[in-house]
RNA sequence: GGCUCGGUGGCAGAGUGGUCAUGCAGCGGAUUGCAAAUCCGUCUACGCCGGUUCGAUUCCGACCCGAGCCUCCA
C-alpha cells in the first residue's frame, strides 16, 4: 500500500503527506463570503476537498475539517445596502443557500464551520500580538501588517517583494509604509458594522479572519490548508505572514490549491456574463452530475465547464448506475474501501480521473460477473464510489426520477404491461408503436432477460 | 514588466524513457422479433525545432501558442 501523496503549493512538489499527529488530522478550507449564490467555480474546492476529507477519514482515526463562513466583508455590506436590508439578513440567507447547494452536491458537512463574526475577539488578539511584535503598525485609524518585517514574505506564492512592486497597478494608500502592507483592522464609519477595539470601532481585514479562526479552533499549526488557486496571493500569503509572525512555528504543513473552472474556454466573470450558479444548474442537472463533472479533471488542472461536459458526466453515471441496476436483487458484499483501485488513485495526489476510470473498470467487472461473483463486484464498485461521494442514489430512482413530468410512472408501467402482452401475441407493430410513443416523451424502454425496465432520457 | 502553470487522438481527460488509460462519439461483431442496455474487437495522439539516449509523447534547451496570478475573486 502506498502512502498519501499531495502536491504542496509551497515548493510546488508532490510529496508524502505526514500529519503532525496521525491520531488527529486537521484541514482548513476557505469557505464562502456569503453575499450571493455560490457559482460552479465556488463549488469546485468544496467538492475536491470533500473527496480529500473522505480519503483522510479512511486513512486516519480522526479528522478535523473546518470550512469558515465569512459573514463580515465589504461585499456583504454593499449587497445589504443595495437591497436595503441589513447585513445579517444577507449573510444568513446566503449561508443557508450555500449549505443547501453543497448538500445537493453530496458533500459532507465539515466538522467545524466557524463564522467570522463569532471570532472577532480572536482577530483583535492576533492583531495585538502582531503590533506588540512590531510586525504591524497603526496608521490613520488602520492597523497594517508590515510586509518588510517578515524576511520570508512571498515564500508561498513564490514572489519577491521587489517583483511585486514592478507590477503594482493600484494606487498606494498614503497611510501605508510599504505598498505591499495589508490591512488587519480598518475603521468603520457609524453606519458601517463595527466592533470596539484598541484602535477604535472597526472591522477586520479579510486575511485576518482565517488566521484568527484557525488559531482559535484548531491551534497554531494545521496539517492542510486549501482553497482555490486565486487565494494563493494575496490571501494565503498574508495568512501565513500573520500567523507565522504572531506565534511562529509551522503554520501549515501542506498547502493545496485547485485550479479554476472555465466556462466554454473563458474565465468565469461577471463582466463576461458567464457565471453559472450551482442553484441554476441544479434546476437542469442532478447534483451528482455536477459533482462528477467537477471531479472529471484533476484538481490542479483548469476544468472547462460546458454542456458537453455535463452530458458526458451524465452518460458516465448512467453506465455506472446501470451496472448496479442489473443487480438490484443481489445485496452488495462488504468491501473495504482501502482495497479499491479508487483508493490507490486518490492517494496519488487525488487523481480523480484515474479513480473514475477505476470505477468504470469495476462496473465492467460487475456487468460480466457470474452469479457467484456479483455480490463482491457490486461491493467493490459501491465502496470505490462512496469514497468519491458518488452513486449515492438508488439506481432505479436514478433512471426514473422525474426531471420533466411529461408522462407519469404509472402510465409508463401501464404501457409496458400492454406492450408485453402485445409482444407475447407477436404483435410487434403495436409493441414498437408503444416504444416510439414513450420515446417521444423522453422514456427509453430496455427489454432485459427478466422483463422490461425503463429510464428517462 | 514580474511570477506560475499548461499544450495528448473528433471531444473530454489520465499516464509513461521501450506492449493497455478511461469516458463520450465512430466503425465491425455477439446478443435482441427489431431496438436499447451489455459484452467482444477496432480506427484516430502526444505543439514546433534541436539535444541526451540503443530508443523520447515522457528528460534537457530554444521557439510558438494558451491560461492564471501580480487588484475583490474558488
Amino acid at each position: 500500500m502506498t502512502e498519501l501523496q499531495l502536491t504542496n503549493t509551497q515548493g510546488g512538489k508532490k510529496h508524502p503527506f505526514v500529519p503532525r499527529d496521525p491520531q488527529s488530522v486537521t484541514m482548513y478550507v476557505c469557505g464562502p463570503t456569503v453575499y450571493n449564490l455560490a457559482h460552479i467555480g465556488n463549488a469546485r474546492p468544496v467538492v475536491v476537498f470533500d473527496v480529500l476529507y473522505r480519503l483522510l477519514l479512511q486513512l486516519y482515526p480522526k479528522v478535523v475539517y473546518a470550512r469558515n463562513i465569512t459573514d463580515i466583508d465589504d461585499k456583504i455590506i454593499a449587497a445589504a445596502r443595495e437591497r436595503g436590508g441589513d447585513i445579517q439578513a444577507v449573510s444568513d440567507e446566503f449561508t443557508v443557500k450555500f449549505r443547501e447547494d453543497m448538500a445537493a452536491l453530496n458533500t459532507l458537512v465539515p466538522t467545524l464551520e466557524p463564522h467570522a463574526t463569532d471570532n472577532i475577539d480572536a482577530m483583535i488578539a492576533l492583531t495585538e500580538d502582531l503590533v506588540a511584535k512590531d510586525h504591524a503598525y497603526v496608521s490613520d485609524g488602520h492597523v497594517l501588517f508590515a510586509v518588510e518585517s517578515m524576511p520570508s514574505y512571498g515564500a508561498l506564492s513564490g514572489r519577491k517583494l521587489e517583483d511585486m512592486l514592478a507590477g503594482a497597478r493600484v494606487e498606494v494608500a498614503e497611510y501605508k509604509r510599504h505598498p505591499g502592507d495589508f490591512v488587519l483592522w480598518k475603521p468603520s464609519s457609524p453606519e458601517d458594522p463595527g466592533w470596539d477595539s484598541p484602535w477604535g470601532r472597526g472591522r477586520p481585514g479579510w486575511h485576518l479572519e482565517c488566521s484568527a479562526m484557525i488559531r482559535a479552533h484548531m491551534g497554531e499549526s494545521i496539517d492542510i490548508h486549501g482553497g482555490g488557486r486565486d487565494l494563493i496571493f494575496p490571501h494565503h500569503e498574508n495568512e501565513r505572514a500573520q500567523s507565522c509572525c504572531a506565534y511562529g512555528g509551522e503554520f501549515v504543513r501542506h498547502w493545496l490549491h485547485n485550479a479554476y473552472v472555465d466556462m466554454d474556454g473563458e474565465k468565469m466573470s461577471k463582466s463576461l456574463g458567464n457565471v453559472r450558479s450551482v442553484r441554476e444548474l441544479l434546476a437542469h442537472y442532478p447534483g451528482e452530475v455536477l459533482r462528477f463533472s467537477l471531479l472529471s479533471a484533476h484538481y490542479r488542472s483548469p476544468l472547462n465547464f460546458s454542456s458537453d461536459l455535463l452530458d458526458g458526466a451524465r452518460a458516465s453515471l448512467d453506465t455506472l448506475y446501470n451496472a448496479l441496476r442489473q443487480h438490484v436483487d443481489v445485496e452488495a458484499a462488504e468491501f473495504d474501501a482501502s482495497e479499491t483501485e479508487v483508493f490507490e488513485a486518490l492517494k496519488d495526489d487525488l487523481n480523480t480521473p484515474k479513480a473514475i476510470a477505476a470505477l468504470h473498470a469495476s462496473a465492467k467487472a460487475l456487468n460480466k460477473a457470474n452469479p457467484a461473483e456479483v455480490a463482491r463486484a457490486k461491493g467493490e464498485l459501491m465502496a470505490g464510489a462512496a469514497l468519491m461521494g458518488l452513486l449515492a442514489h438508488d439506481p432505479e430512482e436514478w433512471f426514473t426520477a422525474t426531471q420533466s413530468e411529461q408522462v407519469s410512472a404509472e402510465t409508463v408501467e401501464q404501457l409496458i404491461a400492454e406492450r408485453i402482452a402485445a409482444k407475447a401475441g407477436k404483435n410487434y407493430a403495436r409493441a414498437d408503436e408503444i416504444r416510439d410513443q414513450l420515446s417521444s416523451k423522453g422514456v427509453v424502454l430496455e427489454d432485459g432477460a427478466d422483463g422490461t425496465s425503463w429510464r428517462r432520457s
